[in-house]
DNA sequence: AAATCGGGGCA
DNA sequence: TGCCCAGATTT
């Protein structure tokens, strides 16, 4: 079974075990159909929008959260023309608590495209898949596979880590080197022409569910796995050193000076942040990119008294440091100090940032200021 | 606090 | 074509 492969590049000869090569997808298989799952709601159909709706939720949220939202879409747009029909803002509610909504947004152009575009039907090959909006490489194929049977392998963080520790790849996954490795070793695990539709799908559906289940990140069951006889990482105890860590990388530091405008001590000003970048469309503290800078957006606001440093405080993105250089003016009165400004800024007293959208850093100094004035 | 993640966008 | 990003969760 399976012999033969669907993918025209292999790995160099020698690379990895031919047996285990051999052997991979019917042995996946198998386990799956034994021991993987087999009712999640987006499972047992082949409607491309339904797995496609599955997949794309699934790119960012576990399991259990994703099948209520699952429910409810479905039931609100039961076909991909319904969904593209719709106004964006009901989508956009449906999708409320799920997070990451420009891949909302996505979903709803891709809805659109296969609906004006394609007829109301998905294409059946991975690349016409990847072409649409929110649909990269292993989602066009875990789309095709299911849906299609095509014998398209996917590569997704799970199964980046599966074949790290079974086949024993060297290297941060992330690296392009190593990624081009991954997915030339993953094409040539596919099972072949002489697989069924049933097996593609119960081989794409192994490959997840032996990630999500087994082989995890933290504490992998080695004593389930179908592979730990052959798995690199598990006979050489390398479980915690495969796939290798991103290397580490000294992060940037970026400095910037926050405007807090304090009105009879007690409400500040805050300005709506543009929709896309870092904290997009948050409230936040009046921001300069330097002392004097700041400055003059206090005398824009009408405050024209000498600014008075607070204790400066620093937050870490995934990419960067950032340094916030505080600065305060007291006034009083209210009235006056809106005037001059366009932007879209509200007064909030202290005691009510809670009920904003306010990012964190910003909020821990406003938390500070206000324990400081009691 | 640190690590992680698939696709989009830009150099 | 390849690198880096935003935004959110998990460990």
């Amino acid at each position: 079974m399976y012999l033969s492969s669907a993918s025209t590049e292999k790995p160099a000869p020698g690379t990895y075990p031919d047996d285990l090569l051999a052997s991979f997808a019917p042995r996946l298989i198998a386990w799956q159909r034994e021991h993987g799952r087999h009712d999640l709601p987006w499972q047992n159909t082949r409607d491309p929008y339904r797995i496609w709706l599955s997949e794309i939720m699934l790119q960012q949220t576990q399991v259990s959260t994703v099948i209520p939202y699952y429910a409810r879409f479905l039931e609100r747009f039961p076909t991909v023309e319904a969904l593209a029909a719709a106004p964006i803002d009901d989508v956009m509610a449906l999708w409320a608590g799920l997070g990451y909504y420009s891949r909302a947004r996505n979903l709803y152009r891709c809805a659109q495209v296969v609906a004006q575009e394609h007829g109301g039907r998905f294409p059946s090959t991975v690349e016409g898949l990847a072409d649409l909006p929110g649909i990269g490489r292993s989602t066009a194929a875990a789309i095709a596979s299911f849906a299609f049977g095509a014998r398209a392998t996917i590569l997704d963080g799970n199964v980046k880590r599966v074949l790290a520790r079974v086949f024993g790849v060297e290297g941060f996954p992330g690296e392009k080197r190593v990624e081009n490795a991954m997915w030339t070793l993953a094409e040539s695990l596919v099972p072949g022409a002489d697989a069924s539709d049933a097996d593609v799908s119960a081989y794409t559906q192994g490959l997840m569910d032996l990630g999500a289940t087994l082989c995890t990140r933290g504490k992998p069951d080695c004593e389930r796995c179908p592979f730990a006889g052959d798995c690199v990482a598990k006979t050489t105890g390398r479980q915690r050193q495969l796939p290798a860590a991103r290397p580490k990388k000294a992060v940037p530091t970026r400095r910037t000076w926050m405007l807090v405008l304090l009105l009879d001590g007690d409400a500040v000003m805050l300005e709506k942040r543009p929709p896309m970048g870092i904290w997009g469309g948050l409230w936040s503290l009046p921001e300069a990119a330097g002392e004097a800078a700041l400055a003059d957006r206090a005398l824009m606001f009408g405050a024209s008294a000498k600014a008075a440093p607070l204790a400066s405080l620093t937050h870490t993105f995934t990419h960067f440091k950032l340094d916030i250089e505080p600065r305060m003016i007291e006034l009083e009165r209210k009235g006056a100090a809106l005037a001059a400004n366009e932007a879209e800024t509200v007064w909030v007293s202290l005691r009510e940032i809670d009920a904003y959208g306010v990012p964190a850093p910003v909020r821990k100094l406003l938390d500070g200021l206000r324990g400081s004035l009691i």
